[in-house]
DNA sequence: AAAAATTTTTAGACTAGTCTAAATTTTTAT
DNA sequence: ATAAAAATTTAGACTAGTCTAAAAATTTTT
């Protein structure tokens, strides 16, 4: 059995693993965990005793296999409860997350799979990331940042890759959802901020900054 | 903020208290926890320090107004995801028990009141316990047991008193369900074993070992 | 009203997870 | 190739919660 804190320390090389190439480094996870470098190399030394990553000293440190599949475990949970608080308690993509957090600990496999199958089996999460299937796979997707897409192209908003509730609260007041039509117009030069069509209907303008957490198909 | 534990020790001194007039003692604390004594009078030294108990050395213990509260709090969040469990996900009333035990313990108003919301505002969990008021109140229920009942009577299956899965499967088994009819046909002088008939159509046996946990109107 | 038995509390130790400060190793700059 | 800077690990300490063993208080029995 792992704790919590396994969980989410596995949970966190996951994702950082996923961001770049290479090892991950004590300090990105003690920034990302919101703990000192020191605590991280302790539960370092720990995770690797239990054999959840490969980690040599001062070496930095990857998933084995083992540690893959429950990190991609806790991450299916996670993204399982953001999908019922979203769909079924109708809480905004932007509350959801942090509840999540939690609720992704609950250890049952009977009840996230009775879960899954109360939802319907859903393929993403309500900010568009892919669930993992039960034998620990996470999905493949191709998506492009909005800042990327050239002038004249029509594409549709898949997900988001800052997760922030502030962020997603800016979202939601331009009226830019998950599925909406978007067709670039325009790209200013000077500052890169995109002007673009929201479902053939409003203009709008979006800076370069909101274009970059953007993902488009 | 308040620990798992804390919370936990909270609702056990709620139980408790329930169950017989008077102070709580420490030791049945610490069977009801699967604790040892010392460790349970260290935490009430602990809750007495942040006021949510009532307690002198060696006089055992009594929730306060605030402990009280925060128990109840507890346990409706416990009964409502254990209709969630049973009414949604389609669990057995015998195995909504230890799931509920851990997603009790999710901290978010808003999330129990739009569970609650969701499931319909139900005022039973799935063993017929009442679910305490978002204010902080136990409704209180008058049933009997059917040990109680006098030959002759016919009764509603209201709840249980015993909620251990074996228990609750050995009454799946039988088809003693929350809500059947049982009509009183004979006791046995000996045993006090009890003969019923169920729904008017099959008779059975219940020992007195059954028919005092089991709880009627 | 003592003595015996039981219950409860205290003392001291352990684990998980965290911290600060110091030591060590690796990386970068000169 | 050194020296300086940055990253990482170790040392030692703290908290929450638990334990065993011993001490103290209460209750029961004689
Ligand atoms: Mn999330
Ligand atoms: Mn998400
Ligand atoms: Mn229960
Ligand atoms: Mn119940």
């Amino acid at each position: 059995m792992h704790s919590f804190t396994e969980e989410n320390y596995l949970k966190t090389i996951y994702y950082l693993s996923a961001r770049q190439e290479g090892e991950v480094t004590t300090n990105s996870l003690a920034e990302m965990t919101a703990t000192k470098a020191a605590s991280v190399s302790d539960m370092l030394r720990k995770l690797a005793e239990k054999q959840l990553i490969h980690y040599k000293k001062y070496q930095g440190v990857r998933l084995t296999e083992e540690g893959e599949r429950l990190a991609l475990k806790v991450i299916r949970r996670h993204r399982i409860w953001e999908v019922f608080l979203s769909e079924k308690l109708g809480f905004g993509w932007d509350e959801v997350h942090e509840m999540a957090e939690e609720l992704e600990h609950i250890r049952s496999e009977d009840l996230v799979q009775k879960l899954d199958a109360f939802l319907g089996y859903p393929q993403f999460d309500p900010h568009g990331d892919p669930i993992p299937s039960p034998a620990g796979h996470m999905p493949t997707v191709e998506y492009t940042k909005l800042s990327e897409v050239t002038v004249g192209e029509e594409v549709q908003v898949m997900g988001v890759l800052e997760h922030s509730p502030e962020f997603l609260q800016h979202l939601d007041k331009t009226g830019l959802n998950l599925g909406c039509r978007v067709l670039v117009q325009d790209v200013n030069a000077f500052d890169k901020s995109v002007s673009v069509q929201i479902n053939h209907e409003k203009t709008l303008f979006v800076s370069n900054e909101v274009a970059r957490n953007l993902l488009v198909n």
